[in-house]
RNA sequence: UGGGGCGUGGCCAAGCGGUAAGGCGCCGGAUUUUGGUUCCGGUAUUCGAAGGUUCGAACCCUUCCGCCCCAGCCA
């Protein structure tokens, strides 16, 4: 109501702006469709995510629909285990296909059907050279191809040997279908592309009913015309391929001629996006699985502790264009920390924990304090935490000889543990080899909260866990997998294996919990107090909790000590 | 050497002839019982380069430079 006239309405993008003039000039009676078609040959990465989130987004904002379709067209590589993991992780990003899950598959007859037409008319041929062959033939990037010495076969003996080829009584690669174009063009996709191959390999859908299967961009464009799409979102590597999409949408004379738009896929910093590397990182067991936290795919980052919302806030934020990128990992951190902040629980646990005994306290005296749980968020309430004479406390908020910006507990030093009392080091306990393995301290009974009656100022408040109190959790520090800003940038005879981070995973076998998460069923996301967020992962056992470091918190003074260092 | 794209701050990204949005990061400072959060301020006289058109250009024209993709019976 009281807009300003400066008030911009937010940019769209390029995609959304071909859309939202299509939509206003009536195109497609203003009906907006669009699909997201992974091959079942994988798992889904945040890449992906990307793709989710256009075509469903802009299916939502235009009031439009988003198909769920499979492009299922190369039975050696496709499993039933893919799908399936595809549609859960669709599912938990946070989209709905309603009924319109497709398979290209369920196509196959009528794609079949298209192929004959194109036959009929001349526009395509069966050819019987070798792979080798069909590769001399189509010439270089520089120098035009040849015709195949059976682009002129009969319109009939096409049809015979299309079908004879579908019977099944041709070996596997004995010849192709394929569309008669252009041996000349510039453009090497229509250098009669092939259409069709021979594969006797079972479907995981179909079985073995076929014995041919067409390739990706003749399937495609068809797929998408049979399911009226009107608008055909695809990353710019096949940019190359619209003409032979267009092509394949005129020829075959369907009914309805979707438009193919192509936008930049994303890229990571510290991260590889390639279904082939990810899969070799895999099997040779650099990475637990598919869905090892350390993975950039939808399993991974979810068992990591990434919210769906925090992934579809990133995915809208980097911004949708044609040239090429590399999107700081910072960003997808900070859209975990963003809504992790406003929503995860607090509670205190010690990571590396450092024995503290505080002589002046009561033995066997328990005081239960009164912890918030989430500042940012009052409805969340307050809890009660044990404290007792013996505590831990982190190894990292002690220094026997502190650096001038360090204000945490040092001897002789007041420092505050929060929510309960001011404590003060008297003495420093070490080991034979000069180890520091336990800290005297004295504690100020009238400062029972935290708060000192006299108003005195503290400059550090440390978090703490009740010795006797403490659960004994495992917890999995993970860190980036890749230690190098752009993992294939690697010297001459390595590849992104070289790259990998020693260091990506720190598993601490024993840290220190506040008893109130005890029982936390895995998935249970949690702020550790000053050092990061983190969820129970599905290891978790009835007597040992497993924790996984989603991401730590920002933290000021390891950068101040960073530079200190340096 | 053929074809298709792309070049705006450290990283993303708006802008579409009227004098550089926003986010991330970074640097300050304020508040703070998380060195977290929040808040406030700073961070491109310049848009790959050079010419040209114009009163006026990141936006138009020319040339040049750089980067990415394509020669699967993969998608």
């Amino acid at each position: 109501m009281s807009e300003e006239p400066s008030d911009k309405a937010p940019s769209l993008d390029f995609i959304r702006t071909i859309v939202a003039e299509d939509v206003a000039n009536g195109k497609n009676d203003g009906r907006v469709a669009t699909r997201f078609p992974p091959e079942p040959n994988g798992y889904l990465h945040i890449g992906h995510a990307k793709s989710i989130c256009l075509n469903f987004g802009i299916a939502a904002e235009y009031g439009g629909t988003c198909n769920l379709r499979f492009d299922d067209t190369n039975p050696a590589k496709e499993d039933v285990e893919y799908v399936d993991a595809i549609k859960e992780d669709v599912r938990w990003l946070g989209f709905d296909w309603d009924d319109r899950l497709y398979y290209a598959s369920d196509y196959f007859e009528k794609i079949y059907a298209c192929a004959v037409k194109l036959i009929r008319d001349g526009n395509a041929y069966v050819d019987s050279l070798s792979a080798e062959e069909i590769r001399e033939y189509r010439g270089t990037l520089t120098e035009p191809g040849k015709n195949s010495p059976h682009r002129e076969r009969s319109v009939e003996e096409n049809l015979d040997m299309f079908k004879r080829m579908r019977a099944g009584e041709f070996a596997d690669g004995t010849c192709v279908l394929r569309a008669k174009i252009d041996m000349a063009s510039g453009n090497v996709n229509l250098r009669d592309p092939t259409l069709y191959r021979i594969r006797k390999v079972a479907h995981h859908r179909t079985g073995d009913q076929w014995s041919i299967y067409p390739m990706y961009d003749f399937t495609h464009a068809v797929s998408d015309a049979f399911e009226n799409i009107t608008h055909s979102l695809c990353t710019l590597e096949f940019e190359d391929h619209r003409p032979l999409y267009n092509w394949s949408v005129n020829e075959t004379g369907v009914a309805f001629k979707p438009r193919q738009i192509e936008f930049a896929r994303l890229n990571l910093s510290y991260t590889i996006l390639s279904k082939r590397k990810l899969l070799r990182l895999v099997h040779e067991g650099h990475v637990s699985g598919w869905n090892d936290p350390r993975m950039p795919t939808l399993s991974g980052l979810r068992r990591r502790g990434y919210t769906p919302k925090s992934l579809r806030t990133f995915c809208a934020r980097i911004g949708l264009a044609k040239r090429d990128s590399l999107v700081d990992v910072a960003q997808l951190e900070h859209a975990v920390r963003e809504d992790l902040n406003a929503r995860a629980p607090r509670v205190m646990g010690v990571l590396h924990p450092l024995r503290v005994v505080l002589e002046n306290y009561p033995e066997g005296e328990v005081d239960e304090l009164d912890a918030v749980n989430n500042p940012e968020d009052e409805s969340a309430g307050t809890r009660k935490v044990p404290f007792s004479r013996v505590l831990y406390i982190e190894r990292a908020d002690f220094m026997e000889d502190p650096p001038k910006k360090f204000f945490r507990l040092a001897p002789g030093r007041e420092v505050r543990l929060r929510y309960a009392y001011l404590i003060t080091c008297t003495d420093v306990v070490k080991d034979d080899a000069g180890e520091i393995v336990e800290l005297r301290c004295t504690y100020d009974p009238e400062t029972r909260g935290g708060t000192p009656p006299d108003g005195r100022r503290v400059r550090g408040t440390l978090h703490w866990v009740s010795a006797e109190h403490a659960l004994d959790v495992e917890v999995r520090l993970y860190d980036r997998l890749f230690s190098r800003e752009k993992p294939d940038d690697v010297e001459e005879g390595q590849d992104y294996i070289a790259s990998l981070n020693p260091n990506s995973l720190e598993l601490l076998e024993s840290a220190k919990l506040e008893p109130s998460v005890a029982g936390a069923a895995p998935g249970t996301r949690y702020q550790f107090e000053r050092q990061g967020y983190f969820i129970v992962d599905p290891d978790a056992s009835a007597d040992k909790l497993v924790f996984n470091r989603t991401v730590s918190l920002k933290d000021a003074w390891a950068r101040i000590a960073a530079r200190g260092s340096q």
